[in-house]
DNA sequence: CACTCCTAGTTCGTAATACATACAGTTGGG
DNA sequence: CCCAACTGTATGTATTACGAACTAGGAGTG
Protein backbone atom coordinates (compact mmCIF):
# COMPACT_ATOMS: atom_id res chain seq x y z
CA UNK A 1 0.00 0.00 0.00
CA UNK A 2 1.05 3.86 -0.57
CA UNK A 3 3.23 4.80 2.59
CA UNK A 4 2.93 8.76 2.89
CA UNK A 5 4.08 9.26 6.56
CA UNK A 6 7.61 8.89 6.40
CA UNK A 7 9.32 12.20 6.25
CA UNK A 8 6.26 13.36 8.78
CA UNK A 9 8.04 13.85 12.41
CA UNK A 10 11.50 14.87 11.03
CA UNK A 11 10.62 18.23 10.05
CA UNK A 12 9.24 19.80 13.47
CA UNK A 13 9.78 23.66 12.68
CA UNK A 14 6.85 24.94 14.52
CA UNK A 15 6.31 25.15 18.55
CA UNK A 16 2.77 25.04 18.07
CA UNK A 17 2.53 22.25 15.83
CA UNK A 18 4.69 20.21 18.48
CA UNK A 19 2.19 21.21 21.54
CA UNK A 20 -0.56 19.88 19.64
CA UNK A 21 0.85 17.06 18.94
CA UNK A 22 2.04 16.61 22.52
CA UNK A 23 -1.51 17.39 23.14
CA UNK A 24 -2.65 14.50 21.31
CA UNK A 25 0.20 12.06 22.68
CA UNK A 26 -1.18 13.09 26.50
CA UNK A 27 -4.66 12.65 25.89
CA UNK A 28 -3.79 9.24 23.79
CA UNK A 29 -2.11 8.29 26.82
CA UNK A 30 -4.84 9.33 29.13
CA UNK A 31 -7.54 7.21 27.20
CA UNK A 32 -5.42 4.12 27.13
CA UNK A 33 -4.87 4.01 30.86
CA UNK A 34 -8.18 4.88 31.62
CA UNK A 35 -9.59 2.01 28.96
CA UNK A 36 -7.48 -0.25 31.31
CA UNK A 37 -9.37 0.52 34.22
CA UNK A 38 -12.77 0.45 32.73
CA UNK A 39 -12.78 4.06 32.26
CA UNK A 40 -13.88 6.82 30.39
CA UNK A 41 -10.85 9.80 30.05
CA UNK A 42 -13.38 12.38 31.31
CA UNK A 43 -14.14 10.20 34.16
CA UNK A 44 -10.40 9.37 34.79
CA UNK A 45 -9.69 12.94 34.52
CA UNK A 46 -12.07 13.27 37.29
CA UNK A 47 -10.95 10.99 39.56
CA UNK A 48 -7.73 12.43 39.58
CA UNK A 49 -8.66 15.67 40.84
CA UNK A 50 -10.28 14.05 43.66
CA UNK A 51 -7.27 12.48 44.83
CA UNK A 52 -5.98 15.84 46.48
CA UNK A 53 -8.97 16.10 48.63
CA UNK A 54 -12.56 15.94 48.25
CA UNK A 55 -13.86 18.93 45.90
CA UNK A 56 -17.13 20.85 45.08
CA UNK A 57 -19.06 20.96 41.59
CA UNK A 58 -18.60 24.67 41.61
CA UNK A 59 -14.55 24.12 41.88
CA UNK A 60 -14.93 20.91 39.58
CA UNK A 61 -16.49 22.73 36.90
CA UNK A 62 -13.70 25.25 36.62
CA UNK A 63 -11.04 22.75 37.39
CA UNK A 64 -12.32 20.80 34.35
CA UNK A 65 -14.14 23.27 32.26
CA UNK A 66 -17.57 22.09 32.08
CA UNK A 67 -20.88 23.58 32.71
CA UNK A 68 -21.94 22.71 35.45
CA UNK A 69 -25.00 20.24 34.12
CA UNK A 70 -21.89 17.98 32.32
CA UNK A 71 -20.54 17.74 35.97
CA UNK A 72 -23.62 16.80 37.57
CA UNK A 73 -24.03 14.10 34.92
CA UNK A 74 -20.53 12.92 35.33
CA UNK A 75 -20.49 12.73 38.71
CA UNK A 76 -23.41 11.22 38.43
CA UNK A 77 -22.14 8.01 36.76
CA UNK A 78 -19.00 7.64 38.79
CA UNK A 79 -20.85 8.17 42.03
CA UNK A 80 -23.07 4.89 40.49
CA UNK A 81 -20.52 3.11 39.87
CA UNK A 82 -19.50 3.55 43.76
CA UNK A 83 -16.33 5.29 43.43
CA UNK A 84 -17.64 8.54 44.26
CA UNK A 85 -19.79 10.52 47.00
CA UNK A 86 -21.68 13.74 47.05
CA UNK A 87 -21.39 14.45 50.82
CA UNK A 88 -23.42 17.31 51.53
CA UNK A 89 -21.39 20.79 53.13
CA UNK A 90 -21.80 21.67 56.14
CA UNK A 91 -21.65 25.39 55.89
CA UNK A 92 -23.48 25.64 52.98
CA UNK A 93 -26.83 23.46 52.54
CA UNK A 94 -26.62 24.22 48.64
CA UNK A 95 -23.16 22.65 48.02
CA UNK A 96 -21.82 19.22 47.91
CA UNK A 97 -18.16 17.81 48.24
CA UNK A 98 -17.61 15.32 46.19
CA UNK A 99 -15.21 12.72 47.67
CA UNK A 100 -13.62 9.29 46.48
CA UNK A 101 -14.84 5.92 48.23
CA UNK A 102 -12.49 3.13 49.06
CA UNK A 103 -13.13 1.79 45.74
CA UNK A 104 -12.53 5.21 44.21
CA UNK A 105 -8.82 5.79 45.98
CA UNK A 106 -7.77 2.90 44.81
CA UNK A 107 -8.68 3.27 41.37
CA UNK A 108 -7.55 7.25 40.99
CA UNK A 109 -4.00 6.19 42.72
CA UNK A 110 -3.72 3.45 39.82
CA UNK A 111 -4.98 5.62 37.10
CA UNK A 112 -2.76 8.74 38.03
CA UNK A 113 0.45 6.36 38.56
CA UNK A 114 -0.40 4.63 35.21
CA UNK A 115 -0.74 8.35 32.76
CA UNK A 116 2.50 9.27 34.98
CA UNK A 117 4.76 6.46 34.56
CA UNK A 118 3.52 5.72 30.85
CA UNK A 119 4.34 9.49 29.71
CA UNK A 120 7.59 9.16 31.89
CA UNK A 121 8.49 6.03 29.46
CA UNK A 122 7.46 8.58 26.44
CA UNK A 123 10.12 11.04 28.05
CA UNK A 124 12.78 8.16 28.76
CA UNK A 125 15.07 9.30 25.70
CA UNK A 126 15.57 13.05 27.51
CA UNK A 127 19.01 13.27 29.58
CA UNK A 128 18.19 14.60 33.17
CA UNK A 129 19.26 18.10 31.61
CA UNK A 130 16.89 18.05 29.22
CA UNK A 131 13.94 17.01 31.09
CA UNK A 132 14.25 20.07 33.58
CA UNK A 133 14.54 22.13 30.60
CA UNK A 134 11.67 21.10 29.24
CA UNK A 135 9.52 21.05 32.75
CA UNK A 136 11.30 24.48 33.20
CA UNK A 137 9.90 25.84 29.61
CA UNK A 138 6.25 24.06 29.94
CA UNK A 139 5.75 25.85 33.00
CA UNK A 140 6.79 29.29 32.13
CA UNK A 141 4.83 28.47 29.18
CA UNK A 142 1.79 27.49 31.66
CA UNK A 143 1.66 30.98 33.60
CA UNK B 1 10.99 11.98 46.53
CA UNK B 2 12.85 14.07 43.45
CA UNK B 3 12.54 17.99 43.79
CA UNK B 4 14.35 19.81 40.78
CA UNK B 5 15.12 23.94 42.12
CA UNK B 6 13.28 25.33 39.54
CA UNK B 7 11.03 27.75 41.09
CA UNK B 8 8.01 29.48 39.21
CA UNK B 9 4.63 30.67 40.65
CA UNK B 10 3.44 26.74 40.98
CA UNK B 11 4.42 24.00 42.11
CA UNK B 12 5.33 22.38 39.23
CA UNK B 13 8.35 19.93 40.09
CA UNK B 14 7.19 16.94 37.66
CA UNK B 15 7.91 16.71 34.26
CA UNK B 16 4.27 14.38 33.30
CA UNK B 17 2.22 16.76 35.39
CA UNK B 18 3.37 19.79 33.04
CA UNK B 19 3.19 17.51 29.91
CA UNK B 20 -1.18 16.88 31.35
CA UNK B 21 -1.08 20.79 32.36
CA UNK B 22 0.24 21.61 28.25
CA UNK B 23 -2.22 18.75 26.60
CA UNK B 24 -5.11 20.60 28.80
CA UNK B 25 -4.26 23.87 27.82
CA UNK B 26 -4.19 22.89 23.98
CA UNK B 27 -7.38 21.06 24.06
CA UNK B 28 -8.86 24.37 25.85
CA UNK B 29 -7.31 26.00 22.89
CA UNK B 30 -8.63 24.15 20.33
CA UNK B 31 -12.36 24.14 21.78
CA UNK B 32 -12.61 27.77 21.96
CA UNK B 33 -11.29 28.58 18.24
CA UNK B 34 -13.36 25.68 17.07
CA UNK B 35 -16.50 26.94 18.90
CA UNK B 36 -15.83 30.26 17.10
CA UNK B 37 -16.29 29.20 13.72
CA UNK B 38 -19.38 26.59 15.12
CA UNK B 39 -17.52 23.53 15.09
CA UNK B 40 -16.73 21.01 17.59
CA UNK B 41 -13.19 20.42 18.76
CA UNK B 42 -13.67 16.67 16.63
CA UNK B 43 -14.66 18.46 13.47
CA UNK B 44 -12.14 21.17 13.39
CA UNK B 45 -9.39 18.54 13.68
CA UNK B 46 -10.75 16.56 11.09
CA UNK B 47 -10.49 19.63 9.14
CA UNK B 48 -7.20 20.48 9.92
CA UNK B 49 -5.86 17.07 8.92
CA UNK B 50 -7.08 17.50 5.03
CA UNK B 51 -5.97 20.61 4.75
CA UNK B 52 -2.89 19.56 3.32
CA UNK B 53 -4.76 17.66 1.28
CA UNK B 54 -7.98 14.57 0.82
CA UNK B 55 -7.15 11.71 2.80
CA UNK B 56 -8.96 8.90 3.12
CA UNK B 57 -10.58 7.32 5.90
CA UNK B 58 -8.23 4.59 7.10
CA UNK B 59 -5.47 6.87 6.94
CA UNK B 60 -7.51 9.75 8.74
CA UNK B 61 -8.92 6.64 11.41
CA UNK B 62 -5.03 6.08 11.75
CA UNK B 63 -4.21 9.75 12.14
CA UNK B 64 -7.47 10.68 14.87
CA UNK B 65 -7.07 7.13 16.67
CA UNK B 66 -10.76 6.41 16.14
CA UNK B 67 -12.66 3.34 14.93
CA UNK B 68 -13.90 3.42 11.46
CA UNK B 69 -17.36 3.40 12.43
CA UNK B 70 -16.82 6.97 14.51
CA UNK B 71 -14.91 8.15 11.67
CA UNK B 72 -17.72 7.16 9.31
CA UNK B 73 -20.39 9.51 11.78
CA UNK B 74 -17.88 12.40 12.28
CA UNK B 75 -17.43 12.72 8.23
CA UNK B 76 -20.94 12.55 7.70
CA UNK B 77 -21.55 15.41 10.27
CA UNK B 78 -19.16 17.71 8.27
CA UNK B 79 -20.24 16.78 4.69
CA UNK B 80 -23.79 17.68 6.09
CA UNK B 81 -22.75 20.96 7.04
CA UNK B 82 -21.33 21.01 3.53
CA UNK B 83 -17.25 21.52 4.46
CA UNK B 84 -16.26 17.85 3.16
CA UNK B 85 -16.69 15.76 0.29
CA UNK B 86 -16.49 11.93 -0.32
CA UNK B 87 -14.79 10.80 -3.86
CA UNK B 88 -14.78 7.70 -4.80
CA UNK B 89 -10.91 6.42 -5.20
CA UNK B 90 -10.06 5.72 -8.46
CA UNK B 91 -7.79 3.00 -8.18
CA UNK B 92 -10.01 1.40 -5.29
CA UNK B 93 -13.34 1.64 -5.69
CA UNK B 94 -14.35 0.46 -2.33
CA UNK B 95 -12.57 3.73 -0.77
CA UNK B 96 -13.41 7.08 -0.63
CA UNK B 97 -10.72 10.61 -0.37
CA UNK B 98 -12.34 12.73 1.97
CA UNK B 99 -11.62 16.67 0.29
CA UNK B 100 -12.31 19.63 1.90
CA UNK B 101 -15.03 21.94 -0.21
CA UNK B 102 -14.34 25.85 -0.91
CA UNK B 103 -16.13 26.70 2.14
CA UNK B 104 -14.23 24.42 3.95
CA UNK B 105 -11.06 25.33 3.06
CA UNK B 106 -11.69 28.88 4.07
CA UNK B 107 -13.01 27.35 7.79
CA UNK B 108 -10.25 25.01 8.27
CA UNK B 109 -7.55 27.27 7.58
CA UNK B 110 -9.77 30.10 9.74
CA UNK B 111 -9.52 27.17 12.72
CA UNK B 112 -5.70 25.88 11.89
CA UNK B 113 -4.91 29.72 12.07
CA UNK B 114 -6.58 30.80 15.02
CA UNK B 115 -5.11 28.02 16.67
CA UNK B 116 -1.75 28.66 16.15
CA UNK B 117 -2.06 32.44 16.66
CA UNK B 118 -4.02 31.61 20.20
CA UNK B 119 -0.90 28.90 21.03
CA UNK B 120 1.94 31.16 19.57
CA UNK B 121 0.66 34.37 22.29
CA UNK B 122 0.85 31.70 24.96
CA UNK B 123 4.49 31.38 24.19
CA UNK B 124 5.35 34.42 23.95
CA UNK B 125 6.88 34.94 27.08
CA UNK B 126 9.75 32.66 25.83
CA UNK B 127 12.53 34.03 24.27
CA UNK B 128 14.05 33.26 21.14
CA UNK B 129 16.19 30.22 22.09
CA UNK B 130 13.58 29.32 24.49
CA UNK B 131 10.93 28.57 21.76
CA UNK B 132 13.82 26.55 20.34
CA UNK B 133 15.14 24.50 23.05
CA UNK B 134 11.21 23.78 23.78
CA UNK B 135 10.19 22.89 20.36
CA UNK B 136 13.10 20.53 20.02
CA UNK B 137 12.62 18.82 23.44
CA UNK B 138 9.00 18.09 22.51
CA UNK B 139 9.94 17.25 19.15
CA UNK B 140 12.31 14.91 21.08
CA UNK B 141 9.37 13.25 23.05
CA UNK B 142 7.27 13.02 20.10
CA UNK B 143 9.77 10.51 18.20
C1' DC C 1 -13.45 -19.31 -13.29
C1' DA C 2 -14.78 -20.48 -8.45
C1' DC C 3 -13.33 -19.99 -3.72
C1' DT C 4 -11.56 -17.91 0.00
C1' DC C 5 -9.62 -14.37 2.59
C1' DC C 6 -8.78 -9.65 3.33
C1' DT C 7 -9.73 -4.74 3.15
C1' DA C 8 -12.67 -0.22 3.01
C1' DG C 9 -16.54 1.73 4.72
C1' DT C 10 -21.28 1.78 6.38
C1' DT C 11 -25.16 0.79 9.51
C1' DC C 12 -27.14 0.06 13.88
C1' DG C 13 -27.59 -0.04 18.76
C1' DT C 14 -25.80 1.69 23.07
C1' DA C 15 -23.49 4.52 26.43
C1' DA C 16 -21.15 8.63 27.48
C1' DT C 17 -20.21 13.53 26.74
C1' DA C 18 -21.47 18.40 26.58
C1' DC C 19 -24.41 22.16 26.32
C1' DA C 20 -28.40 25.37 27.09
C1' DT C 21 -32.43 26.04 29.41
C1' DA C 22 -35.37 25.80 33.11
C1' DC C 23 -35.89 24.75 37.72
C1' DA C 24 -35.55 24.20 43.27
C1' DG C 25 -33.41 25.22 47.43
C1' DT C 26 -30.06 28.29 50.09
C1' DT C 27 -27.56 32.25 51.20
C1' DG C 28 -26.74 36.86 52.14
C1' DG C 29 -27.51 41.84 51.64
C1' DG C 30 -30.68 45.65 51.97
C1' DC D 1 -38.69 40.16 55.17
C1' DC D 2 -37.55 40.27 50.26
C1' DC D 3 -35.03 39.41 46.49
C1' DA D 4 -30.93 38.88 43.75
C1' DA D 5 -27.26 35.80 43.43
C1' DC D 6 -25.53 31.32 43.98
C1' DT D 7 -25.26 25.83 44.09
C1' DG D 8 -26.60 22.21 42.06
C1' DT D 9 -30.24 19.17 39.51
C1' DA D 10 -33.41 17.81 35.60
C1' DT D 11 -34.50 17.66 30.85
C1' DG D 12 -33.94 17.63 25.95
C1' DT D 13 -30.81 17.68 22.07
C1' DA D 14 -26.68 16.95 19.35
C1' DT D 15 -22.30 14.92 19.23
C1' DT D 16 -18.88 11.50 20.26
C1' DA D 17 -17.18 6.82 20.44
C1' DC D 18 -17.34 2.01 20.35
C1' DG D 19 -18.37 -2.85 18.93
C1' DA D 20 -20.67 -6.05 16.07
C1' DA D 21 -22.78 -7.15 11.93
C1' DC D 22 -22.86 -6.12 7.27
C1' DT D 23 -21.93 -4.84 2.02
C1' DA D 24 -18.99 -4.67 -1.56
C1' DG D 25 -14.65 -4.54 -3.87
C1' DG D 26 -9.82 -6.37 -4.20
C1' DA D 27 -6.34 -10.13 -4.34
C1' DG D 28 -4.49 -14.58 -4.28
C1' DT D 29 -4.92 -19.57 -5.04
C1' DG D 30 -6.65 -23.82 -6.82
Amino acid sequence: MLRTSVNYNRTMTDLPTAMVRMAHLVNHVFAEVSRDHDLTPQQAQLMCQLIAGPVGMGELTRLMRLEKSSMSGLVDRVERRGLVERVRDTCDRRAYRIELTEDGVRLANKSHEGVIAELERRAASLTDEERDALTALLGKVLD
